[in-house]
DNA sequence: CTGAAAGCGCTTACAG
DNA sequence: CTGAAAGCGCTTACAG
């Protein structure tokens, strides 16, 4: 394995001119970068990422931390930040969190502080204020994606106006009973950016439905907590079909739980959308399959604009160098989503 | 942030002791230990990956090559690699392997080269010969899962039996005219490692109805291929259906394959499984979702042994120190898999 | 069991 | 534009 010194024996030079030559950072004349450059070619020299990172302070690797690997949703977005991050030089590490308290504290404590990363990126997890304490003590940028804490630089969807054009779809085809399966906006209402996104779909559902009332129309709106699964949404649309007066229409707070709902509906012997409407949201890869209206949220998308904030910041860590990391970087614009209606949803039957 | 020296002083020992202390190599008195390891955490000292790499030759770190990072399967895959990594420190970092040369290249020529992983897991990609070379000269582990090469140490499901499976359980529902959605043997039939997955379904469905018919049973065999995606098998399933004499069944290499055959059979109006049996392979996520019969072969286990296996490999090499990698440590054994009958899959009609 | 010291392979002020 | 040299923060023979 050719060493920094091999190339600079036979480019001629010194490693100091190699060095310069193969980072492009520093002046240097373009017959001696050609010259170093197709020495090392020839040598099939690559540096070494221990080598640079402990001289440079750079580790040109990015750790990515996700609560769930199986899911075609993080896959999705994680393809999105490779995108972003390959054509720029950057690895991408990946860090499982899951719920088991002594691995999420090695996580904090030990895995994340190793300097092996430049940056993380955080998708869509609940933090403990311990946590996001840490990720702060880190001294490295940090953005998050679907992550509600307001001392993170986050990207996210409106949630909120996710869950009202949900809602409005279903009451605009004349649906009146109208049931949210997610999770029920607690008492009171905390600062904005604290609220999680299935609290925040609740609360625009609510508050369509609220307004559907203010002006004229006699709604039934009811809720049903489920974990985001497809077992999770087949068991509380059960709950929900099982009574005297069923809802005729049902909003999912994930395409998942809607495939759940879809099921339940099967197994009742409801026909959709003739005697119930679904729709859900995230844009998942088999909603076309199985003709689910939905709300995209275009996950490859959002990977993509998280790995470009963080190679931003990065940048301007660069640039500014030494100051404070600049969360304003990160575009605090909401990421854009689209109803797509396809054929679960219709209007009710008279 | 701490340092190793910082450490040191505040113990009263030596750095080389603190790196002892921490990293559990060579011999210590307990109470030293434990003096360096209270030290350590009191001042939340994390030894720094880039120095100690540099320093010790490790990284702690394993690389693994996917072909697609969006798809549930290698998501699953994935998670069962990092739930055996994650316990031992090492961590996880990610190289999409797409179909684009340049960047094909890049991944070999640089990406792979810079020693910031101890081994390599490569999942289902077809390598060219030029690949299988450079990764050969990494000097690194490789394991490869469910890459059709001999010339590297490999996990896989014997793919053939798989696909006789599939058709035997068709065969024994006392279906004759079965279609293959995958790929076709070609000519003749090279060195069985060398076979990649699809055509090895695609031969064991061959010999299925073959060993069939030579035992007096009238069957027509016949094949489509597709890409492996639900639209692919989708428009394979037009393609087969179409004709004047379609399929009693059809055997979908894939799971995802096998949800477009369900499509088309829907979008004909054909009653799955009434007109029309179909089978998958994988144990996809939402296989039990459709109800679709499928031929599991565990992908998150799979992880799991193809991390267990790479990290016997790199314990192997650390005992022998220098003696060459051990392709043995990689247990040859074909992983399991098994036939799940759900409700797509049923005598024909009479 | 423990320490002094060399060395891992780069990068980057500092000079010129 | 280019080089000599210090230094990044560890690990590990080598001694004792």
């Amino acid at each position: 394995m050719a060493s920094i010194d091999d190339v600079a024996r036979a480019a001629g030079v010194s490693t100091a001119t190699v060095s310069r030559a193969l980072s492009g950072r520093g002046r240097l004349s373009d017959a001696t970068r050609a010259r170093v450059r197709a020495a090392a070619a020839s040598l099939g020299y690559v540096v070494s990422a221990a080598a640079s990172s402990l001289a440079s302070g750079r580790a040109e690797n990015i750790g990515v931390v996700v609560p769930l690997m199986d899911r075609w949703f993080f896959g999705a977005v994680l393809d999105g930040i490779a995108a972003q991050l390959a054509p720029r030089g950057y690895d991408m590490t990946l860090y499982n969190l899951t719920a088991d308290p002594a691995q999420r504290a090695r996580l904090f404590a030990s895995s994340l502080r190793r300097r092996r990363v430049d940056g993380v990126i955080v998708l869509s997890v609940e933090l403990t204020d311990a946590e996001v304490a840490a990720l702060q003590e880190l001294a490295l940028p940090v953005v998050g994606l679907g992550v509600p804490r307001s001392e993170l630089p986050s990207l996210r969807v409106d949630d909120t106006a996710v869950g009202r054009a949900a809602t409005e779809h279903l009451l605009a085809l004349g649906h009146r009973d109208i049931a949210h399966i997610g999770q029920r906006l607690a008492a009171e209402s905390p600062a904005d950016p604290e609220l999680d996104i299935p609290t925040r779909r609740g609360r625009g559902f609510a508050q369509a439905m609220r307004d559907a009332a203010a002006a004229g129309t006699a709604v039934d709106p009811r809720f049903e907590t489920a974990d985001f699964t497809i077992e999770g949404g087949r068991l509380a649309a059960h709950r929900l079909l099982a009574g005297p007066h069923p809802p005729t229409a049902i909003f999912a707070a994930s395409d998942e739980m809607a495939y759940g709902v879809l099921t339940a509906a099967r197994e009742l012997g409801l026909s959709v959308p003739r005697d119930l409407s679904v729709i859900g949201v995230d844009g998942h890869d088999m909603a076309e399959l199985f003709g689910l209206t939905t709300i995209d949220q275009f996950p490859h998308a959002q990977g993509e604009r998280a790995g470009a904030a963080i190679l931003a910041t990065l940048d301007g860590a660069a640039t500014v160098d030494g100051e404070s990391l600049d969360a304003a970087a990160v575009p605090p614009a909401s990421l854009p989503f689209e109803l797509v209606v396809r054929s679960t949803t219709a209007a009710p039957r008279a």
